[in-house]
DNA sequence: CCCAATTGCTTCGTTCGCGAACTATCTATA
DNA sequence: TATAGATAGTTCGCGAACGAAGCAATTGGG
C-alpha cells in the first residue's frame, strides 16, 4: 500500500464533490505536470547556485546541451535547435542572444542559405560543458533514486508512447 | 518495436559523442519535462480559445479548480492553495489579483487570524466551472488516448512513487 | 524572368512567474 | 506585559517566454 500524493488527494476531493466526473486522466497528466515543474525547478536551482560558470538558466543550458551532443563542430541552425527543444522562435532567439553576449556561442550566416544562421559553440563553452556534464547527469540520477531500474524502464516506455502521440498531434 | 521519440534520438547522439556518459536518467526526466510542456501548452490553448468565458490561462484555472473541488463553500486560504498547486507566494498573489478583478473570487480577512485571508469562489465562477468541467476532463482524456487503461495505471503508479519522493525532498 | 508566396529568423509588446523585501498579525518568552 | 521572532500575504523589480508582426533571402508558377 503506497502513500497518497497530492494528486491522490485531489482525486478524492473530486470524488466527494463531483462523483459523476471521471477525473482519472489527471492521475497521469497532473503527475506529469507537477513532476515537470519540480524537475525544472530543481535543475534551475542547480544552475543558479553555480558561481559564475556557464549559464544560470535551464533554457539556455538546454541550447548548449543540444549543441554539445551533436558532436564536432558543435553547430546547428536555430531551426534544428527548435525541433530538439520545444520552444517558440522568439524564445529561442532570446536564448541565443544571451548566449552570444556571454560568449558561449557564435552566429554566422549560412553560406548555402542566406536566411539561415549557423549557431556554433565556442571552445570555452565546450570545455566548460565537458567539465560539468558528469555532474549534470549525476544530479539527474539522484532525482530518480526512488525508482528501481525496472520501474524506470516501465515508466520510460509508457511515456515514450504518449510522447510520440502528443508530439505528432501537438508539435 | 516502438518508434523513436525525441528523447531516444538525443540519447543516441550522446552515446555517439560522449560514450562514457550515463544519460539514462534523461529517459525518464526529459520525457516528463517535454510532456509537461506539451500538456501545459495544450491546456493553455484550450483555455485561450474560449470566447470570453472564465480565465484564459492555466495557472488561474488551477486556482479555480482547487477551490471548486473542495466543495461548498468553495473557500481556501492562499496558504492551502499553494500546497495544492506548486506556485510561489508572489505568483499566487498575482493569480488571485487577476481572478478578483474579473469577479471569479472574493477575498476576505479571516475572522480567526487577521493575517490570513479567505479566498472564495463567486456563484458565477461555480456555475461557469460546472458548465466547463466535463469538457475539461474530456479534453484530458483525449490527450491520453494513445494509452490503454493498464498502461495508464502502470505509469501513474511509477510517477506516484517519484512524486512522493521529490515532493518530500524539494517541495 | 518576375513577383507572389514561403521560409528562417528576429524584434516588439505583453504576460506570467519568481526571489527578495515589506507589512501586518500572531505567538512565545522573560 | 513588552518585545523578539515567527507566520501569512502582498508589493516590487526583473527575467524569460509567447504571439504577432517584421525583414531578408529563397523558391516556384505564369
Amino acid at each position: 500500500m503506497s502513500a497518497s500524493d497530492a494528486v491522490d488527494t485531489a482525486s478524492q476531493e473530486w470524488a466527494a464533490s463531483c462523483p459523476r466526473l471521471d477525473v482519472s486522466p489527471s492521475e497521469v497528466l497532473a503527475r506529469i505536470q507537477r513532476l515537470g515543474h519540480l524537475i525544472d525547478e530543481a535543475q534551475n536551482r542547480r544552475l543558479r547556485r553555480r558561481p559564475g560558470m556557464l549559464v544560470s538558466n535551464l533554457g539556455d543550458f538546454d541550447v548548449l546541451r543540444a549543441l554539445r551532443r551533436v558532436g564536432p563542430p558543435y553547430a546547428l541552425t536555430p531551426g534544428r535547435l527548435r525541433q530538439a527543444m520545444l520552444v517558440s522562435g522568439a524564445g529561442l532567439s532570446g536564448r541565443l542572444k544571451r548566449l552570444e553576449q556571454e560568449g558561449w556561442i557564435t552566429r554566422t550566416t549560412s553560406p548555402e542559405d542566406g536566411r539561415s544562421t549557423i549557431v556554433r559553440l565556442t571552445p570555452e563553452a565546450v570545455a566548460d560543458l565537458d567539465r560539468d556534464l558528469e555532474n549534470h547527469f549525476a544530479f539527474e540520477s539522484d532525482l530518480l533514486r526512488s525508482l528501481g531500474a525496472d520501474e524506470r524502464g516501465r515508466i520510460a516506455d509508457g511515456l515514450r508512447t504518449l510522447l510520440l502521440d502528443l508530439e505528432a498531434r501537438l508539435g
